[in-house]
DNA sequence: CATGAATGAGTTTTCATTCAT
DNA sequence: TATGAATGAAAACTCATTCAT
């Protein structure tokens, strides 16, 4: 990795947590110099504008989740296990997550839908990326018979992922965890009751 | 209703909408006079900052859409099918409710949550709102004997608001109603596997 | 009184005061509305304009200490005690003149000689009205043969004036009131050495 | 000195008279523009904000006027001498210094006292500075055996100057300069009656 | 005649971005 | 390549004043 691409990486470290805290429009470059100590010129010798830099850090935020997800879920023995592992992922680092603005596809899905059109490719992406995930592990458990053969397994990636966002938005707003363990109980259900054989 | 209730409430009627889909931060008071047609002095003779205004829209936007989901609600003739009513309402009403930005409570949760903490409280309020009618209506059938008597009604309640706000996020950066079919289904075969007697 | 009378007699008293310690620039008909509990529309109607107030507060302010000065003077029993009595009214009255702003005939003369130029005649004409007491007061020592006969009246007048508002400024600066005895013993100084016979 | 400091140090020396002519309050970030010919950035670029400069300005007032009074105080070769050439400054420069708004002290420590706090402890430092500098010279004299040993210092100093300040506002206000020779004999009689041996 | 809603030019300040060094 | 001073447009907000009601 060449100084360029080190500092590039070193920049979005720091503004990736500050873009999904404080919001893509409301992060200023000044903020960014601050929590870098760098120069403007510095951030714009790497990033074109503050738009490719924003993008930048949604998908370092993303793959940040994604890396763990994908952990979590490889680590699982079975469809079921994994899926289970998903939701509790939510459950475990809920405080973590809140502290560093929440989940950040939720956040700026919500901030790229109308105004931050440039974000939108990329959001999109990365939510196709984490459905995708999530629809080929019932796929797996279908393929290993675990899972019924009848399920589809595109909806279920897309129902367990709205609970979760769902759950999220109201556990982070109401301030209170209770509504993560109702996801989480559902998602057993949902798993134990429709998917499993 | 004076002259300066009539402008306020004229003024607020016209920034709603834009503060729902640009974003409470990225409305600026140019747009809002722009959109009003009036002064900056008008506006601020009516609302002591763009604050003030902001939570006034959002409550606004909040009202349009409970007003209607009300209406929805004791139009249905039995507990079940208020909460189809309910779910159905997005399904029916999701080009408009695009089209205007998304659900209002959605967009404010996600900006208030860290950046604008002004607007917290009254975001919080209007979850509770909304999550209380939905309980009241669960409770309703289940004082009428058509749910079960041993329904958690608040976790069923925000268990449906879960679903409906996941699936609204999915389908607005999917740009794809599915979700929201999905999403109906799913209240129906918990209504009907779960809460029905 | 007529009724137009009385209410312009209240605005300049309730302002005048606001006047004083915020200064003539610095003091905005918000803040004058708020003081008064009138409308626009009121202190229109009996004021041209703002500038028309300030020179109307700025001279209610001058005519509250002269009197009061005048009262001191008039009591005084010879030359000697009338100007004697006139530096003790500083001193005495310190800590009301100073929470009331201090003296108005400095903070205007200091806002008037280069911006607020509309005011300047009357800061002009009551400077040249205390001046003018104190020259008087001068002279009547002179004519009754207290005073030496060779003693410039005019000259002592200012000088002492200077004096007085010198030590005035130093004093609220400083916030200490060993100026103002430092003032005083001075002013009593030059009457005994200089003016007495 | 590096180009932001020449910047820093430009936008001063041009703001510096406008401040002390119009006011600090009513002075405002467009005049500077314009006095300067540089961008509100530029200037925001090199204060945080506009009181910043404020302070500096006010700072720069005195520390031109300062220098001045400390070289003539520097060249006497007695304290008498001294304390003669001090009173001469403003008799001699009385024009330049009403052409430049006056007295920086007098005029900043109207402003300060109650409205514009935060010029408060600048002023008190300089006006401190300028009380102990002439607190000095009188203290020089005593050591020297040239003013009397039971003359009190600081008192004297602060009498000097409350003459000057006293007569420099009624000067100013009245438009002639025969207060001044007034307070160049006063200062003189003093200093020959009640300072020298 | 009094009201107070509205005006429009003004205020201070911050923004993303550029470019000579 | 990196610097950081400078830009110019835009931000939120306040002002003295007017005028239809």
């Amino acid at each position: 990795m060449g100084k360029a691409e080190r500092t590039r990486a070193f920049i979005i470290q720091k503004s990736a947590p500050l873009f999904n805290i404080k919001g893509y429009e409301n992060t200023s470059l000044s903020d960014i110099q601050e929590v870098t100590k760098l120069t403007k010129g510095a951030i714009y010798g790497n990033f074109k504008d503050k738009n490719e830099l924003a993008i930048a850090s949604f998908e370092y935020n993303c793959s940040r989740v994604f890396s763990e997800i994908e952990s979590v879920l490889a680590e699982a023995c079975s469809a079921k296990e994994a899926l289970l592992a998903f939701s509790n992922f939510y459950v475990k680092n809920w405080k973590n997550l809140s502290a560093s603005g929440g989940c950040p596809i939720l956040n700026a899905a919500v901030e790229a839908d109308d105004s931050l059109t440039f974000l939108k490719g990329s959001v999109r992406n990365n939510m196709e990326y984490i459905l995708g995930l999530l629809k080929s592990t019932i796929e797996k458990g279908i393929c290993s018979l675990e899972f019924r053969s009848d399920v589809h397994a595109g909806e279920y990636a897309s129902l367990i992922f709205s609970i979760v966002e769902g759950n999220i938005l109201i556990a982070k707003m109401m301030n209170h965890p209770k509504y993560l363990s109702i996801m989480d109980r559902r998602i057993r259900l949902i798993i134990e009751k429709e998917l499993l054989r």
